[in-house]
DNA sequence: CAGATGCCCTGGGCGC
DNA sequence: TGCGCCCAGGGCATCT
């Protein structure tokens, strides 16, 4: 399920690849995939034959800046792809539903199976400038560089279980179920406290966790689990899984306090924690 | 209005 | 070998 440190790796590898190149023909094969947009070939369109000026991300949103004051939004939702494939002559993967080709060679292709992800053409804003479609987002823990003191200040205008807000994105933008156990862990409190319950101490100690955490995340290019679903740019897998430690890891010892760790569900979704390291 | 529930969707794992 | 069942869950709509 990729969250930030996943579509950070795939930004990075995105503006390395495609900055500066000019799409080709757009092929639209999955209707879902588009479905902002009345049909798929206006979509189609609408992103052929533009030059890609930059490559931004938003929470868990791609936003490429195209010429024309376009942009092209990219949300992978649970089990999204985006390859690169550089001879273009190799047959695509099965459930691809997108694929831009760019001139002088290379194509772009959207992998997606569950079909929870979507792409759509909106207007820029200029680039940096404000996509309509995403303002309901919070602020972003890495592209927007928040300092400890306005995520205590955010925290502290909040009264809701801690997990949840973490993984609201009107709160913060990128997180989601992985990583916010991972940041509890990390911070030594339960998802399940409220936040006004936090100690100023406990505050800074979640504001901490959550930095270093995405920031280690996307320096070992994201978690690729056992479906092994996440995959970069070039198909290739995430290190972080390996410095998981209590996401999918029920029943194990705690790498902290040698206890158990925990899995809850709450909604239909599991919450993993070590009752020793964390109240 | 916070919180819970259901829906979208497919592949993989498991029990039989 | 294969079938049915369950699970993964982001985002959104709809309730209480």
């Amino acid at each position: 399920m990729p969250e930030l440190p996943e579509v950070e790796t795939i930004r990075r590898d995105l503006e390395r690849q495609v900055v500066g190149r000019w799409t080709d023909s757009v092929l639209v094969s999955g209707s879902r995939s588009v479905r902002r947009h009345p049909d798929a070939a206006a979509f189609a369109a609408g992103v052929q034959g533009r030059q890609v000026l930059a490559v931004q991300r938003r929470g868990k949103y791609l936003l490429c800046h195209l010429g024309g004051d376009h942009a092209l939004v990219v949300h992978l939702g649970m089990s999204g792809q985006l390859l690169w494939a550089a001879g273009g002559g190799e047959p695509a993967p099965r459930h691809t539903h997108v694929v831009v080709a760019f001139r002088g060679g290379g194509e772009l292709r959207f992998v997606d199976p569950r079909t929870f992800g979507q792409l759509f053409l909106t207007t820029a804003g200029g680039p940096g400038g404000t996509v309509p479609e995403l303002a309901h987002l919070g602020l972003d823990p890495i592209a927007d560089g928040m300092d400890a003191a306005a995520f205590a200040r955010r925290l502290g205008s909040r009264r809701a279980r801690l997990k949840p807000l973490l993984m609201d994105q009107r709160f913060l933008a990128g997180i989601g179920n992985l990583y916010a156990d991972e940041i509890l862990f990390g911070a030594g409190v339960r998802g399940d406290r409220s936040s006004e319950t936090l100690s100023a101490q406990e505050a800074r100690r979640l504001y901490r966790a959550m930095m270093e955490i995405l920031t280690l995340a996307i320096e070992g290019r994201g978690s690729s689990l056992a479906d092994e679903q996440y995959r970069d740019l070039y198909g290739r897998t995430g290190r972080y899984q390996a410095h998981h430690q209590v996401y999918g890891r029920e029943g194990g010892p705690c790498r902290r306090c040698r206890g158990r760790i925990v899995r809850v569900q709450t909604g239909g979704r599991s919450s993993f924690f070590c009752p020793g390291c964390q109240r």
